[in-house]
DNA sequence: CGCCGGCTAAGGATGAACCCCGATGGTGCG
DNA sequence: CGCACCATCGGGGTTCATCCTTAGCCGGCG
């Protein structure tokens, strides 16, 4: 069997480099763009069986290449490859079609199987952006985990992460130390987590609070 | 004359591949790292002649080990290596002692100009971020107070605010709990805070740590 | 109506976190 | 050499967080 062909879009020119020298061995490489307009018509032209592509590059970025080349090649994967973990950027990208979201601090091996998977039609996330998909997912089909909680349970979640203790919790809210700590159980069992600093580390990583909420 | 040694300090594998591949023919490649505290350790050891350096990854970024290597080795050059054209950025990384920023949409060879020029005693700069240069005087009262913190300090925070427990730090530092407690008492007096929540709000408000820097 | 989910609350237990001391050895610096 | 700072460790104590269980109240819904 044949290597899978793929094509590459990057604007780093070493980040490229290193992608084609580890790449070079298992696939087919059949190009590589570093700006938009030329990666759409290169795309359509090669006709590769996967795209790894950046998301933030000139000319508009990966999902503008996905919007532009899907409609013409649909059975095209589209793998990206990038360093946002920003909520917006993954929903963008999930949104314009995109098969899986790698983060770049990925190495080449792990790389190679997330290639491999989304070839065989998976979807491959890092862990760190799987928090955004949910919010995809809930737009759709309403489950998540951050979002899977009570109106309450995220006001105590907003207060906690600040840094409150429960007792200053409880005062602020006007209710028992007791119900707060009911409360912590439940967010607790619902996020999968064991502690304050926890729930406050995964507010931040799923964007559910953002660095300058505060101050 | 013989090569230049070279110290690699980057989060993305396959950059460091990347940048690994195209350097090793005119470089003597004596190491690398990706994240600051075995950056710094690594950089002690080997004694390259300059480092490149990305800006944003985790421990604390770039700025974080200039500043524990310079006292060090007065003598060693710092190329900064980033995506990242922000006026912050730039200007942190100066401030911390920088000789040069070169972003990452440089090619290969214009890199090599880039080092070599540093390893002359320049100072070079992509033109992107050359601006910004003018206003370091401007920023220069943005310090925020987790840079007062020491080595060890950072690192128990790096680890805290992941949501490790005390026993849990001790054992991966092999250290005792009371040490750590002793820490995490200095930390707290010097970032104004009095809980491990805090600590681990103000990590990721101040950039310190961002989502993302956890696997 | 009867059930469920969300919000409220409490008692009682245990371990973790946090505070206030004091203490040692190393290192750099005037 | 004395002084300051850092990293290490311990005793002994208080407060807080977390776990387990049970339970009343209310609103929506089949």
């Amino acid at each position: 069997m044949s290597k899978p062909k793929v094509f590459l879009v990057e604007d780093h020119p070493l980040t490229l480099f290193g992608l084609q020298k580890h790449l070079e061995e298992r696939y087919e490489l059949v190009g590589s763009a570093s700006e938009a307009s030329a990666a759409t018509d290169l795309i359509v032209e090669r006709e590769p069986d996967i795209v790894l592509l950046d998301v933030q590059f000139p000319g508009g970025g990966g999902a503008a290449v996905i919007e532009a080349v899907k409609p013409k090649l649909p059975d095209l994967k589209f793998l990206a490859f990038t360093v946002s973990t920003s909520a917006e950027d993954v929903v963008r990208l999930f949104k314009a079609g995109v098969d899986g979201y790698i983060v770049k601090t990925t190495d080449g091996h792990e790389l190679e199987e997330q290639i491999d998977k989304a070839l065989a039609g998976g979807r491959p996330v890092s862990r760190y952006v799987a928090g955004h998909l949910l919010k995809i997912d809930e737009v759709a089909s309403g489950e998540s985990e951050i979002e899977s909680l009570t109106p309450r349970e995220r006001e105590v979640v907003t207060l906690i992460a600040r840094g409150f203790k429960y007792r200053e919790v409880a005062e602020e809210l006007g209710i028992s130390q007791k119900t707060l700590e009911t409360h912590m159980k439940h967010v607790f069992d619902k996020l999968g987590v064991a502690s304050r600093s926890e729930v406050t580390r995964l507010a931040f990583e799923t964007g559910f609070l953002q660095p300058g909420d505060f101050a």
